[in-house]
RNA sequence: GUGAGUGUAGCUCAAUGGCAGAGCACCGGACUGUGGCUCCGGUGGUUGCGGGUUCGACUCCCGUCACUCACCCCA
C-alpha cells in the first residue's frame, strides 16, 4: 500500500466513533435546551472571508490556511474555524432583517496546516455556538452556563477549569496597548525574541507568553481591567456576578488574550491539565464588531467553539464501548446459511441486532465467535433444524436452550432479550477464568 | 517552520555486529452438532525506505520518509 493518509489527518474507526456519537448527542441535547438551533455550513469559503474576520496578521491567515484557486480562478479556503462562516451565513440569509436575534450551533471539520502534536491535527473538529443580537451581559453568562452544563453532562466538570477575562472595547484596548508598550519598551531586553517582535505587532500577546522572563516582565505591568471604560467594566462586573449567582466556578485571568482579532469584551477558555501542551478544550467570547466588519449592521454577538478531539482525549477511549449483537446466528450444513439469513432479516425488522458468518466455518468456531461478540443469544441452525423449520435458541448467559419454529423465532428472541440474565446463573465450567481477554491498558497517562 | 525521541508480524514488544523471535489476535485439531479453560499445530516479515562500513547489519554511520512529543500557534 503506497498511498497513506496525509499528515495531520486521521481515520476515525469503530472503536472511537461511539464516543464521538456520545459527544455529539450530548451537545445537541444541551444546545437544544438553551434554544440553539443547528446550522450546516460549507467547508469551503471565499478566502477573503477569513482574511477579513480572523485578521490578516494572524498565524492562521498568514501560514496555516489551505488556500487554492478553483478552476474558475476564485481563491477559496478550507475553513480554519467556524465563526466567520456562521456570521456570513447569518448575513447572507437575511436573518438580521427577519429574526434579528438568532442562536446557532454547528459541528464539523476545520482545517489548519500546523505541525501535528497531541490534541492538534490538520483536520480537526469543532462544535461551536454563535449567538447574534444580544449585547447584554446576561447573554455572556447564559452561554457560559450552557458550555458548563455540556461539560457537566459529559461528567467532566471536575476536570476542567473556566477562566474569563475582558478585552474591553476597541478604544480601551488602544489605550491599554499604548500603556503596555510604554511599560515593556524599557524592559525589552528581558523579553524572548518572539515577544520583542510582538511588542510592535501585537503587544497583548506578550501577556500570555509562556516564557518565565516575559511573565516576569509583565508581572507589574498595568492591568487590562484597569483600562476598561465604564460601560465595559460594568459589563464585566455583571457577567461575573451572574456567573457567581449561577454557581459556576471560574477564575479571572488578566493575561488571557485572543489569537483571533475579532474578539472584544468577555473572553473565556475552558482548560484542562490532562491535554498536554494544547490545554484549551473550549474557548470563545464576544465579538460585537464582526458582523459589521463583514458588511452587516452593528449586531452584537458572541460564541465559542470546543475541540472534539480534545474532548475525546479527556473522555478516553474506554468511555463508550462498541455496540455488540444481541444474537449470533450459527449455521451448519446445506441450506442452513440461507435459512440463517432469512431469520436474520426477520430479526432485523423486529429490531434485533444479529451477526452471522457468510462463510462456512466450523460449528465450534462460530459458537466461539458468538461468545466473543458479546451476544446474549446464539441461534443454532443445522440440517435437522432446517428440515423441521425450527431453530435452537441458546441463551449464552443462562446456559439454557430451547427449540422454536421459524415463525415464532423473532418474538421469542425479543422476549428472551427483554429478560435480564440471572446474575448467578450461567454455565461457567472454569470459575475464575477471565471473561474478557487481554485487557487494554487504560488510556494515556 | 524549529528541536528531540521512536520506527521489527494485525497489536504489544524481544533479539553483545553472528540462523529474525515471543505473547496476544487469527485459522485448524484434540472434541464429525454446543462456547470462555487446557494442550497441540498452522497462517503471518523487503526489520519504514535508500545508500555506506563490515567476512557478516534489526544492531554502527549518512541520507530520507513516517509517527510521537515539545516549541510555535490555537479549539
Amino acid at each position: 500500500m503506497d498511498i497513506q493518509r496525509l499528515k495531520g489527518f486521521r481515520d476515525l474507526l469503530p472503536d472511537e466513533t461511539p464516543l464521538w456519537q456520545r459527544i455529539e448527542a450530548a451537545a445537541r441535547e444541551v444546545f437544544g435546551r438553551y434554544g440553539f438551533e443547528e446550522v450546516r455550513l460549507p467547508l469551503l469559503e471565499e478566502t477573503a472571508l477569513f482574511c477579513r474576520s480572523i485578521g490578516e496578521a494572524t498565524d492562521i491567515v498568514e501560514k496555516e490556511m489551505y488556500t487554492f484557486l478553483d478552476t474558475g480562478g476564485t481563491s477559496v479556503t478550507l475553513r480554519p474555524e467556524g465563526t466567520a462562516s456562521a456570521v456570513r451565513s447569518y448575513l447572507e440569509n437575511g436573518l438580521h432583517h427577519s429574526e434579528t436575534k438568532a442562536r446557532h450551533y454547528y459541528l464539523g471539520p476545520m482545517f489548519r496546516r500546523e505541525r501535528p502534536q497531541k490534541g492538534r491535527l490538520r483536520q480537526f473538529h469543532q462544535i461551536g455556538a454563535e449567538c447574534f443580537g444580544w449585547a447584554e451581559p446576561w447573554a455572556d453568562a447564559d452561554v457560559l452556563c450552557l458550555l458548563w452544563d455540556l461539560f457537566a453532562a459529559l461528567g467532566l466538570s471536575e476536570r476542567v477549569r473556566l477562566e474569563v477575562n475582558s478585552l474591553g472595547c476597541a478604544d480601551d484596548r488602544r489605550g491599554y496597548v499604548a500603556r503596555l508598550r510604554e511599560h515593556l519598551t524599557p524592559r525589552q531586553e528581558a523579553l524572548c525574541e518572539n515577544c520583542r517582535r510582538r511588542l510592535q505587532s501585537n503587544p497583548l500577546r506578550v501577556l500570555d507568553c509562556k516564557s518565565a522572563h516575559c511573565r516576569a516582565a509583565t508581572q507589574d505591568a498595568p492591568s487590562l481591567e484597569g483600562s476598561l471604560c465604564g460601560d465595559c467594566a460594568a459589563h464585566f462586573d455583571l457577567v461575573r456576578s451572574h456567573l457567581t449567582a449561577q454557581g459556576l466556578p471560574f477564575a479571572v485571568n488578566h493575561r488571557m488574550v485572543r489569537g483571533l482579532d475579532y474578539y472584544n469584551r468577555t473572553t473565556f477558555e475552558l482548560l484542562s491539565g490532562d491535554l498536554g501542551a494544547q490545554n484549551a478544550v473550549a474557548a470563545g467570547g464576544r465579538y460585537d464588531g464582526l458582523v459589521e466588519t463583514l458588511g452587516g449592521p452593528p449586531v452584537p454577538a458572541l460564541g465559542f467553539a470546543l475541540g472534539v478531539e480534545r474532548l475525546a482525549l479527556l473522555l478516553g477511549t474506554q468511555a463508550a464501548p462498541r455496540a455488540h449483537p444481541d444474537a449470533y446466528l450459527v449455521h451448519r450444513g446445506t441450506g442452513a446459511l440461507e435459512a440463517a439469513l432469512l431469520l436474520r432479516r426477520g430479526l432485523a425488522r423486529a429490531g434485533v441486532r444479529t451477526e452471522v458468518d457468510y462463510e462456512e466455518r466450523s460449528f465450534k468456531a462460530q459458537l466461539r465467535s458468538a461468545n466473543r461478540s458479546g451476544a446474549r443469544l446464539a441461534l443454532l441452525l443445522g440440517e435437522d433444524e432446517v428440515a423441521a423449520e425450527t431453530v435452537a435458541v441458546k441463551d449464552l448467559a443462562e446456559g439454557t436452550q430451547e427449540t422454536v419454529g421459524w415463525d415464532r423465532a423473532a418474538s421469542r428472541v425479543a422476549e428472551l432479550l427483554a429478560s435480564p440474565p440471572t446474575p448467578s446463573a450461567g454455565r461457567d465450567p472454569h470459575p475464575g477464568a477471565p471473561h474478557v481477554q487481554s485487557e487494554k491498558s487504560e488510556g494515556s497517562t
